[in-house]
RNA sequence: GGUCCCAUCGUCUAGGGGUUAGGACACGGCCCUCUCAAGGCUGAAACACGGGUUCAAUUCCCGUUGGGACUACCA
């Protein structure tokens, strides 16, 4: 492949809000696409609208497109870094006649435009400034482009063939009166600029495709880029995906406890599918991605196969790195403070234990609370059913046994509690759930042995003869 | 309204002129089991409708319906 037909694809977001999930499986795709064939992908960050601008957003688009993973190759590029080159360009471009200064006040407009929806006609600038060779005193113009007669074609690599009639088109608007450039314009001179090869964007611009590549024809002899339009996300209402929809931020989806290989993995079969396959580390969704592959149909998010997914990435993640990662959760409900001296085996023993039942970080935090706490709370049901008259003899007898062991694991312990069962010829559940109970206030933990291995024999019979005293209690107050 | 796009289980999707229309999430059942999970097995669940073309259409074409995007001196 020679240097000019190297793929270049960018990312376009514009400040003006945070890095949400259609944005970001339109960021993961043009990564996939670069990556797949040794290409280049750019960040590029489109802040003309300066009144919505903000740098807080730019930021946060570079956090979240960092915690996915996606690093720009090249930029990020500032577009309001290059309003010298969009001025250059639209000195050119009127220069050369193929636009036009438009002198017609946004009033004049606005009536026209009136008159237009209210006869049910579409509404067209009707080109009276075409021909305008004075200025207007007063006014300062717009720039329009001279959309030139005939149709334009589109042949998309996800759609195929879409033709445009350019009497369909606008002599829209390039600059506004203020001089500043508007979005189609300088989309067009960036991509030129940058040698962009490959568009990879949301379908919502599709039909700003004719009109950016007739404004390509007009400024270059070059071809335009190929464009790939990706199907929409919606929300479950089958509407454009919002916040009414749920967090749309992909740094909430991290503090909501999920990892960005399950929010990728799950963003990439949007739309895409490779077989029956669902679950892609990156490397695979890179060596299988293409646009072949690609559906048309707008997709539904659909948060419980995210779920699932995240879920899946937790339970084959190792448990050191899950513990590094649980951390942050830790503190954030209060089980940790920063002077707390975590062992990190021993957290990554308690992980081990969690990571089957735990669909996020956040539910593993939470669970975490009866390993670190130091009391716990009776959840009101669990206690009125297994901490009971029955259960304070076999309560009592595992605290003696426990008393006198050394050996603390998943072994013995398991030997301890068969020996009580068969004593008092009772199952296994009948002493489980009890000192389930006891530990973690619950009836739904790990398995009771590895429970009790974790936590330590401190812990643990500091919580039996807690739980003994307030069945001991209940009897009294009874007599 | 106009332009453009789209249409397989509730959802994500595979498939494609002849298939018992496949998988996944969610849901139900069973197994495993000290609880909850995880795991295994299993069940229910879809080609929007109407016309063509064809020996044959869910698949190709046209239309209808439904959904969506755009229609800014926003991006």
């Amino acid at each position: 492949m020679s240097e000019h037909e190297k793929v270049r694809v960018r990312f376009a977001p514009s400040p003006t809000g945070y890095l949400h999930i259609g944005g970001a499986r339109t960021a993961l795709f043009n990564w996939l696409y670069a990556k797949s064939c040794g290409g280049i992908f750019i960040l590029r960050i489109e802040d003309t609208d300066r009144d919505r601008s903000t740098d807080e957003y730019i930021q946060a688009i570079l956090a979240g497109m960092q915690w996915l993973g996606l690093k720009a190759d090249e930029g990020p590029y500032r577009q309001t870094d290059r309003l010298g080159v969009y001025k250059q360009y639209i000195d050119r471009i009127l220069a050369e006649e193929k636009a036009y200064y438009c002198y017609c006040t946004k009033e004049e407009l606005e009536v026209k435009k009136a008159a237009a929806v209210a006869a049910k006609k579409l509404y067209k600038y009707d080109g009276t400034c075409r021909q305008r060779k004075k200025p207007r005193e007063g006014v300062d113009p717009v720039v329009r482009f001279k959309m030139p007669p005939g149709t334009t074609v589109v042949d998309d690599l996800i759609r195929g063939r879409m033709v445009f009639e350019n009497s369909q088109l606008d002599d829209f608007i390039i600059a506004r009166s203020d001089g500043t450039p508007v979005y189609n314009f300088v989309v067009v001179i960036d991509d030129l600029d940058m040698n962009i090869s490959h568009i990879i964007r949301g379908d919502d611009h599709i039909n700003n495709t004719p009109k950016q590549i007739q404004l390509y024809r007009a400024l270059s002899l070059k071809e335009p880029p190929k464009f790939a339009h990706l199907p929409m996300i919606l929300g479950a209402d089958k509407a454009r995906l919002s916040k009414r929809h749920g967090a749309t931020s992909v740094m909430a989806y991290k503090e909501m406890g999920y990892l960005p290989e399950a929010l990728n993995n799950y963003l990439v079969r949007l739309g895409w599918s490779s077989g029956d396959q669902e679950v892609f580390s990156m490397q695979e969704m890179i060596e299988k991605f293409s646009f072949k592959s690609i559906g048309k149909a707008a997709a539904v998010f659909n948060p419980e196969k995210l779920l699932w997914l995240n879920a899946h990435y937790i339970k084959s993640m190792s448990s050191e790195k899950l513990s590094e990662l649980l951390k942050p959760f830790l503190s954030k409900n209060g089980l940790i403070s920063e002077d707390t001296v975590l062992d990190s085996k021993w957290l990554a023993r308690a992980v081990d234990t969690l990571k089957e039942r735990s669909r996020t970080l956040v539910e593993m935090a939470d669970s975490m609370r009866y390993y670190i706490a130091d009391e716990v709370e009776y959840d009101k049901k669990a206690r009125e059913k297994f901490l009971v008259d029955e259960s304070l003899p076999l309560l009592e007898t595992l605290t003696e046994h426990i008393e006198n062991l050394n050996d603390f694991t998943h072994d013995t312990l398991e030997a301890v509690f068969k020996e009580i069962c068969e004593k008092a010829e009772i199952k296994l559940k009948k002493l489980a759930q009890p000192v389930r109970v006891a530990l973690t206030g619950g009836t739904a933990s790990p398995g009771i042995y590895e429970l009790i291995e974790v936590m330590g024999k401190e812990k643990t019979l500091k919580r039996l003869k807690k739980a003994i005293m307030v069945i001991n209690n209940y009897r009294r107050k009874l007599a």
